[in-house]
DNA sequence: CTGTCGTTATAGCTTTGGGTTATAAGTACC
DNA sequence: GGTACTTATAACCCAAAGCTATAACGACAG
């Protein structure tokens, strides 16, 4: 057993059973994939993968088993090649991060302005997706951070680092009568308007439709998005009253939309940035780390590396006020 | 970075950092692993040992942590054969445990027999320890179950399965007064003679110590051994009262020794059975464990290994009445 | 200080085996 | 049934892992 065998044998996988483009992405020729693979499925003694005449047409129960194990090896392959750079005092190196559309258009742009300005040399991938995507892929490709909202049971076997709380916000067309109401927004006021707002994921996210539940309201959602862009943009468009994360209703939105808050009306969310537990964080990374979470202290990092269980680390941070990042103040209509 | 460098490593370190031990152990010659130890280490950049002119010396902080990565590496490739064999129908393989004396001595020679008789191909290796030497060689050397008792929290990051639990057993000298009593023997009894007992490890199992000590009772500890042969062997020398694990006291020892029952003065252990979470379970493996603990079903095994914390392992067993072990009938006195 | 023993590094050679190209053989899809 | 695509086999090349022999160095005793 090789250790470029089990690379190759992963590249198949991740290529759709397709040597020939495994091959090509490992830099290397077609008969070379080929004949490692044969090589591995002989001294193992038994089929990785289910063959169709020549070509491959699935994973054998037994290959499954093996190319799990095989991403844990590859994986800690890299973890040494990272420790060993941080240890060559290396700066270079990329950072990849799995999130939400939320975090990405509205809070990462600033932080990931100051973490380049710090480190030029590295690069920064920012892949978007779903929490279930999200999860999907912190464990199959190699990245580094998950940052996300809700939902931590999707990500066990991570370490969630909680960064900071948000409230949900209320974006309605300018001069909507909603922001002339002259008191608090409640419930029951939402409840009589169609509403946008965001899909409601599998988990965590329909909190807001159980919020509205729990005051026997039903709410009248007539379009659901994924993103806040476009939940606005219909919202422009007049179908509706917009529900969103706070920090995305902008300030640049003010000629068209109001925005309203909506602290009190829904649960506050919480978002944290996750990673592996045996990952190994090159220094570039824990910089990143605290510039998402700035209440983290160097201190606290390494107890959170010692912590064996999520409870224990959520434990930290119960002392700990979380920030709550909040919409663009000048464009909240203060609503009491 | 090859499989074989790492495997060099680890030898390396195993061989108290002399490279010719680890090459002879290897079957290999020294200057080839010289040769992959220095291709590493130019590869990571990095040194992995503290050299002391051309003798390596220690080991470097870097070196420690691609050390413990090694490790894993190399334990998910030997998981990788030990799953293949398994498919394979493969009968033969080792069993390495890891356990203490009592075990040893006294319950395990009835399951190895039994295991033998299954399975006579497989080799198996005993190990004795320690709790502490116990927990040792399970995370750093290649042992697949650890057979203890009491302190869990050694044992973090093992599957531990209950097996059965015990009491102890008071030993004396054929006609000593406490088998006159009349009546059930307490700590007070205890307290007036003096006891032979075990060494007290730093954690459980000074849960003696505590029994004596909420009663207001100062123990009068003349001596302590290891194993429960030694202890019987000072009682017969007429040294004191010897309390030991009830397993121990043999139905051999009737001609010099005689036994009273002491359940209920102490605490009843436990017994379990433990394993890396993430180990192969090879077929003859999960025989054992359905051997040493015959009360776990299929099923359950199933489930304990799905389960992410030891706290769901242990909900499994509570509705379970674990069987309890107890002394050789025949020489227990019944003080009542 | 010096000689011996144990250990590691270097040099030069052999051999294994991973990679390559060319090509045959099989599959999929129109 | 033909074309495009994919995989397996064969023969060759070459990098590198391993071997032997030996030099260099360190530890330790006298």
């Amino acid at each position: 057993m090789k250790l470029q065998q089990l690379k190759y044998l992963l590249a198949i996988v991740d290529n759709g059973l397709n040597i020939t483009a495994a091959a090509e992405r490992m830099y290397t020729s077609q008969p070379g994939v080929s004949k490692q693979l044969k090589l591995l499925e002989e001294e193992l003694g038994l089929q990785l993968f289910v063959r169709k005449g020549k070509n491959l047409d699935g994973i054998t129960a037994a290959g499954h088993q093996v190319i799990d194990r095989a991403r844990v090896i590859m994986r800690e392959t890299e973890n040494i090649r990272s420790l060993a750079a941080d240890y060559y005092q290396e700066e270079e190196g990329a950072l990849s991060i799995a999130t939400t559309h939320t975090q990405a258009r509205y809070v990462l742009p600033d932080i990931i302005a100051e973490f380049r300005k710090r480190f030029p040399k590295s690069g920064l991938n920012l892949h978007q997706g779903t929490s279930e995507q999200i999860a999907d892929m912190i464990t199959n490709n190699n990245i580094d951070f998950a940052i996300a909202t809700g939902s931590k049971d999707l990500f066990a076997g991570l370490i969630l680092v909680p960064s900071d709380r948000w409230d949900r916000a209320v974006v309605v067309p300018k001069g909507h009568e909603l922001t002339k109401l002259g008191r608090k927004l409640t419930l029951q006021d939402l409840a009589r308007y169609p509403l946008v707002t965001y899909v409601f994921s599998f988990g965590g996210q329909s909190s807001l439709k159980r919020a509205f539940e729990n005051e026997g309201l039903e709410p009248d959602v007539v379009f659901t998005a994924r993103d806040a862009d476009v939940i606005k943009t219909y919202v422009r468009m007049g179908m509706g009253v917009g529900i969103v994360a706070s920090m995305a209703a902008d300030c640049a939105d003010q000629k068209e939309l109001q925005v309203i808050g909506a602290e009190g009306l829904f649960p506050r969310s919480t978002t944290w940035i996750g990673f592996r537990k045996d990952a190994v964080l090159r220094r570039y990374m824990v910089e990143f780390v605290k510039l998402f979470a700035p209440h983290v202290t160097t201190s606290q990092l390494e107890e959170i590396r010692r912590a064996t269980t999520q409870d224990e680390i959520d434990g930290l941070f119960e002392q700990n006020e979380l920030p709550v990042r909040g919409a663009c103040v000048d464009s909240i209509i203060e609503a009491a």
